[in-house]
Parts: structure tokens; sequence; C-alpha cells
DNA sequence: AACCCGGGGGC
DNA sequence: GCCCCAGGGTT
């Protein structure tokens, strides 16, 4: 590296250390995930990563396997019933996540000729993928440079560089100009670094017990030198309800259907709430979102 | 920007 | 019980 490009990158660097510090702990530290082996396909990366939207990696882990194995490419996915492909989704969460991956394996078959494409528009433009996955899949499929910003980076970045405990509530374009900053020129080193930034973030600098003695930059930390100050946007955040909502009424009728094997009366589902008007008004949602369909005689089942 | 959308496990 | 998790789409 020349004396002039040498100055650009330290000047460029919001921390000195910081990047080739969490690359080089990746390296020994990784975890063992089937979508980081070698013969990982753009297809099963990408799998991966709408898996892994809210969903944790050790749920993600056997579902992927299966889904893998039965539909190793987005020819397969994309001529599945669909009926199949809620049910392998099993309790991921977010069903429409699975309606909409096999949206993105036929439009993938349609624009790409079956082929994951390269390109971040390509990417954005299908179903089920935003700002994260386009950046994730690009990165972790095809080795190239992209900005990566998840919770973790987020995180990672805001104690790090922050010196505060968490990211503001939702991403700020500070947050992404900082990511951009902080994400190394070349392809492959700012592939590396999206992986190692990510790991970093779910396996020591988590969201509520930091391990900060098996941090590889905790003498860098901003948030650790300044004494672990609060979250000082927790008065901003709010936990989702859960008990009584409409998304658990929605999920239990899902997992009824996925433990039918025929089409199921209204009145089997009546006890998925305890109001009759919520349930209804959920049937009504599920159809309206073409995760469930009604038949002739009024009960209800996947799409085909 | 705010809201909706599952489900489970750690603490 | 509360909080978090490799977010995306809609309004």
């Amino acid at each position: 590296m020349s004396p002039v490009s040498s100055s650009r990158q330290l000047l460029r660097e919001p921390a000195p250390g910081l990047v080739p510090r969490v690359v080089a702990w990746f390296e020994d530290a990784a975890r063992d995930l089937p979508w980081r082996h070698a013969d990982r396909t753009p297809w099963g990366v990408l799998v991966s990563e709408v898996m892994l939207q809210q969903t944790p990696v050790v749920r993600v882990e056997p579902v992927w396997r299966e889904w893998l194995r039965r539909w190793p490419a987005p020819a397969d996915l994309a001529a599945a019933p669909t009926a199949d492909v809620l049910r392998a989704w099993g309790r991921l969460g977010y069903p429409r996540r699975a309606l909409r991956l096999q949206d993105c394996a036929r439009a993938i078959v349609e624009r790409h000729d079956g082929t994951v494409p390269d390109d971040e528009g390509a990417l954005l433009a299908l179903p089920g993928i935003g700002e994260y996955t386009a950046a994730a899949v690009r990165a972790f499929a095809f080795g190239r440079r992209s900005v990566v910003v998840d919770t973790n980076v987020r995180r990672v970045l805001a104690r790090t560089l922050g010196g505060t405990a968490l990211g503001a509530p939702s991403p700020t374009a500070a947050e992404r100009s900082l990511a951009a900053d902080t994400a190394p020129l070349d392809d492959a080193t700012a592939a590396r670094w999206a992986a190692a930034s990510m790991e970093l973030g779910a396996v020591v600098c988590t969201a509520r017990a930091p391990r900060c003695h098996a941090c590889p930059v905790a003498d860098l930390c901003a948030w650790r030198a300044a004494g672990h100050p609060p979250d000082e946007h927790a008065h901003r955040r709010r936990t989702q309800a859960w008990h009584g909502t409409d998304r658990q009424v929605r999920g239990r009728v899902m997992a009824a259907l996925r433990a039918a094997d025929a089409p199921v009366p209204r009145a089997l589902l009546a006890d998925s709430g305890p109001d009759p008007v919520q349930v209804d008004r959920c049937l009504g949602g599920l159809v309206e979102d073409g995760l469930i369909e009604q038949d002739e005689a009024g009960r209800f089942h996947f799409p085909a």
C-alpha cells in the first residue's frame, strides 16, 4: 500500500484498528453456519437472510437445511405448492416472509433466468428484499462491497464509536453514513467486515449482557470507556404487545392449519382467540394477505 | 415516521 | 414478565 492511500485510509477510518481487529477475531470465532460453508449458493444465502429477519440463528438453521434440501434452486421453490411452503416455514414467525420468498423465487426465475442477481438494485426490486438483505446477499453470496446495517452492526458502531449503549430507535442517516465510512473500500475486506461486525454483535457485543472480556476491541470501545452509560432512548422504545393481540390469534390460526391435513371449519378455529369478532377479523386479514383461503363450504386451508 | 406483522428463549 | 432477535411493506 502506498503512503498516499495509507494516509487516506487512516483519515477515512473512524477508529484505527477497529476493522482489522474485528475481522481478525472473526477468522477464529466465526460460528460454523451452513450458509457460510464453501459449497454455499447465492440462493442459499438469500434464503438464510430472509429467514434471519427477526428470527434467531438457532431456530433458522434446521428449517434452512430442510428448505434447501427440498428447494435447492429458485425454480424449485417457484414451482412448489404454497401450502407446502407455508408448512415448511413452520414456526419461524412472520409467515408473510414465506409468501414473499416464494414470490421472490418466481421473480428470479422470470427476471433473471433463475439466477440470483448480484446487482444491488435488482436485489432490492425483489419481493421481501429490503435495504439490509440486498446488502447482505451482495456481501455474503458474492463477496462484493456493500454497507450492511443491521441491528448488530448498529449496536457495535454505537458502542465502539458513538459511546452509547444502543443505536437510535430506528436507523438514522447518521448511522448509515458512519457505517459507510467504516466499511473498507475493497470488496473482499468489506464483505469480511460485514460478516465480522454482525458476528461480534451477535455473540459478544450483545444487547443485554455484553461479554466485554471476550471483545477484541474492548480497549478502544467508547461506550466501555465511558463506563457503560445506560440507553438514552430507553423511554422511547415500545415493546410490542403480544398477549391478546391479532398477531397472537393469527399465529394460532396458522398453527391450527399447519396441524391439519384437511380444510378446517370455522368452528374448529374458535379457540384461536377469546373474541369471535377478533377471530373473524384475523381470518379476514390472513385471507387478505394470501396466507389462507376459504372453500365453498366455508372451511379454511392454505393456498395450493 | 409510525404501524403492522410471530414466536421463542434468556434473563 | 420484559426484552431481544441478520427487517420489510404499507400508510
